[in-house]
DNA sequence: CAGGATCCGCTGCGATACTG
DNA sequence: CAGTATCGCAGCGGATCCTG
């Protein structure tokens, strides 16, 4: 329970959720970014989702959530030095993801088609 | 539809799954790997999920298995080139890990704290 | 603008039992 | 040994509406 079974373990948990790496990742590059304009850039992520991704981020200490206590509204989100760290050790997954987009995406025409037949027998 | 958002968003869902990035880690690690070794190795993990995962990096040119037709049987799991380049891309997440090992210790302590505090409020 | 609150369907995932 | 089959459900995540 006080042990992972190892480094990755360890961290897949910290990055666990469905947006949490996209976050980062895009934080990485922008600098401290507004909460609208960080929710256009996670394309088709809802309010809640966002929301509750960034505080448990914020809880973990990687992203900081700076309150400009205006009117209207403004905050904005930022990495901390860990939450950097971490964003850096994500790119090699971005570029794996460029690197082989031919085949991850005739992969995924593939995988969509089985499921299109599994609806369509059922 | 056709496109990602992005190269990291790409790989996420290659990896998508709970055990997949440990999967392809451990198989770098050890080369061939036999079906009952790869599930002590990857901790927790039950059969369903062990095998319903190799399957799908098996669709998805990652992992490549091969079956000795023997009697008892006798299965292995090794990497496609595709897989290997995907696990390398892994490699700085583990790290990351190990590095951070103290802070995501202590977050998860107090993650578990609160959840704790939740079940007993409820 | 930056969220909060609520309702709810789906499915990912675990536990258990069985097989060639 | 290397799987397969079935059951069950928490909780992830989407949709919608509301607020300071």
């Amino acid at each position: 329970m006080p042990g992972f079974t190892c480094g990755l373990d360890a961290t897949l948990r910290v990055v666990a959720g469905k947006w949490k790496p996209l976050i980062l990742y895009f934080l990485a590059q922008g600098g401290p970014t507004r909460y609208g304009e960080l929710r256009r850039a996670v394309r088709d992520v809802s309010d809640k989702m966002l929301i509750q991704q960034l505080k448990e981020l914020e809880a973990d200490g990687l992203v900081k959530r700076t309150d400009y206590k205006e009117v209207p509204p403004r905050v904005d989100y930022s990495l901390t030095p860990l939450g950097r760290s971490l964003a850096q050790a994500l790119v090699p997954l971005c570029n794996w993801g460029e690197a082989n987009l031919v085949e991850v995406t005739r992969v995924f025409a593939q995988r969509a088609a089985e499921d299109q037949r599994r609806a369509s027998r059922k």
